[in-house]
DNA sequence: ACAATTAATGTAATCGATTGCACGAAAATA
DNA sequence: TATTTTCGTGCAATCGATTACATTAATTGT
């Protein structure tokens, strides 16, 4: 069971008495090889079973065909279908993603970051955690000149590109479709603002809410993070308080479904007493008995693209200028159950 | 933006006027330097930001610290969350996860690792495909003296290890729940066997039926694919065909979802009328306005062993030897509403 | 005081592939 | 025929770190 011995290019040239240099060339199909020594050199390659050894080209040329993937869980749905899009697009290409979570920890973001430089990957993809505030880690990528592309969670650093959706545009169209439904006390229970995405559903729900003249409360504004439990937490205080409202717009699905736990354990129906939307599509919202309405977000298509920005910039490396694209994707509503006040 | 010039043991040899060997030494702690210049050297490495080049030590040691896990789908949460186990198990020690997905597709499964061999991973964890027959690419690795581990879906190759969990078990038990709720006619919804864990559940559920008197009904069989469709079609075809029965137990939470929604269609109350056990514990099932019974199978667990038992075979091989090493994991039922009779 | 150890460092090969430069042979040109 | 191109190859350095072996200096023992 020892290890097979790796047959290198001095193996090649051994064998057909002619140097390693002619051997690479090539393979490398360079013009400076006659026809013969090229068919030559392939056909005992193929013979012996040549396999390129990819460490000694990475250090020699520097680019390893690895990059790397930072997000805050891998087994959150959400993230592992980016993790999917960026895999499809870059594998083809012969590159390998390398994953790393940070448990939502700055501290172990950096870490990874340094580590991932460290391996010399050719670039980062990544969504930052709720608790980073300072980028100097993420600044550092940039100055290293390692391609960086944000998805999702994204700061905002010059000459840093970015794949997010517009969650201005899919908490506007969420509450847009509760007003029209019929509703008009919505509260909305949505995440910290340090977040970019959570700040901007907040600021879509408000802009929906004065578009069609209706008072902002602030009683009906909650930020809780995205759990179950927050979820019902959330509705218990606002029952307790006393305070009316007709329909909830949730940043997440799993608050929106702890919510309506705690509505139908006090004899609310839905969407009859009260509409319900989440965010982001879990796929679990499509399985509920009365499936929840919810703001998809492509997580797939988000990936795909983010990887396509990382090809286009190694590109432009080479012709020695950086552009910072920032692309937005649009989300999309889910209209189901828990909003439609007519019935199914 | 230009990259920043690397820093070299070459750089810290010409700042202190002494070899670049002493200077690897030094910074490896060999006994063989002097105390003074150690700390000379751990400084100026420490003022001019030294980092070790990972590749060029992988390329001199042959061990690159990164592994690879190849899996059917990396967004089911059933491997995202095996993954999870194992990129928290190895990241202290300094590996690096690479992560492929096969779309269960054995040429894939085939591809993925013979590029993972080339870019010379420590090891391949491994669930198969659906499709997988052959084995003659995960042989391969083992010849190479790759160290490989199966988790979950596992073919038996001598001299490979596996960690799984008892399919037979959960089986057993799940069926035996169902019996002991007192459902008699029991259906099992389960998969092809040319997978191991299908044919495991089988199994399991064929001997409760029998350790409890039971007769084994042929037409309350099916194989069917994990997804919800295929669940409703399950159950179409058992109605459509008139056979009775009073529960079911599926192999495949998904399965069981669509089962539920066609039973309910078609009037059947669950579970007074058709009681329902799934299989993986999906994180969807608990959120189910019925929460789903299912067996739960530790996926991060599964991942943090599968990972040990890496661990245990590198040093292993240090010593020449390897042990084929077959772990396998408790399942564990979660009784839920879907199968108690008496009603919450 | 001189040989024998020991301690500290340097030299150079190695891991495998690439590539600028040089060299000889064949082909093209004058 | 003499001279210049062109073509195909080989040599050797390079990427960065490690390590067997050689070498020097310092220390010990007798």
């Amino acid at each position: 069971m020892r290890q097979k011995e790796k047959v290198t290019i001095y193996d090649i040239s051994k064998k057909l008495n002619i140097s390693a240099a002619t051997v690479s060339r090539a393979l490398n199909d360079s013009d400076r090889v006659s026809l013969k020594t090229k068919e030559l050199v392939l056909k005992t390659a193929k013979e012996l079973n040549y396999q390129q050894n990819a460490l000694a080209l990475a250090l020699k040329s520097g680019r390893t065909f690895n990059v790397g993937v930072v997000v805050p869980y891998i087994n959150h749905t959400f993230f592992a279908s980016v993790i999917r899009g960026i895999e499809e697009e870059l594998e083809p290409k012969g590159y390998h993603v390398i994953i790393c979570q940070t448990h939502e920890n700055v501290e172990s973001e950096a870490k990874q970051i340094k580590t991932l430089l460290n391996t010399h990957i050719d670039g980062i993809f990544i969504s930052v955690s709720k608790t980073t505030e300072s980028v100097k880690h993420i600044e550092e990528v940039r100055d290293e000149g390692v391609p960086l592309i944000f998805f999702d969670r994204k700061k905002d650093i010059s000459g840093v590109s970015s794949v997010t959706i517009n969650d201005f545009e899919g908490a506007y169209e969420a509450t847009t479709h509760l007003i029209q439904q019929g509703y008009t006390n919505i509260a909305h229970i949505g995440g910290d603002h340090k977040l970019e995405i959570y700040k901007h559903r907040y600021d879509g729900y408000i802009a929906a809410l004065k578009a069609h003249n209706l008072p902002v409360n602030d009683d009906l504004l909650l930020q809780v993070n995205s759990t179950v439990e927050a979820g019902i937490e959330a509705v218990k205080s606002l029952l307790k308080n006393n305070i009316s409202f007709d329909a909830i717009f949730s940043a997440s699905d799993y608050v929106a479904l702890g919510g309506m736990r705690e509505l139908r354990a006090n004899g609310f129906k839905i969407p009859e007493d009260v509409g319900v939307v989440g965010f982001s599509n879990e796929p679990f919202t499509k399985y509920l008995e009365r499936p929840l309405t919810t703001v998809g977000q492509t997580p797939v298509l988000m990936g795909q693209i983010a990887a396509q920005v990382f090809l286009e910039q190694i590109t432009d490396v080479k012709k020695n200028f950086r552009v910072e694209k920032k692309v937005v994707l649009s989300p999309e509503l889910y209209t189901r159950d828990t909003s439609i006040k007519k019935g199914s």
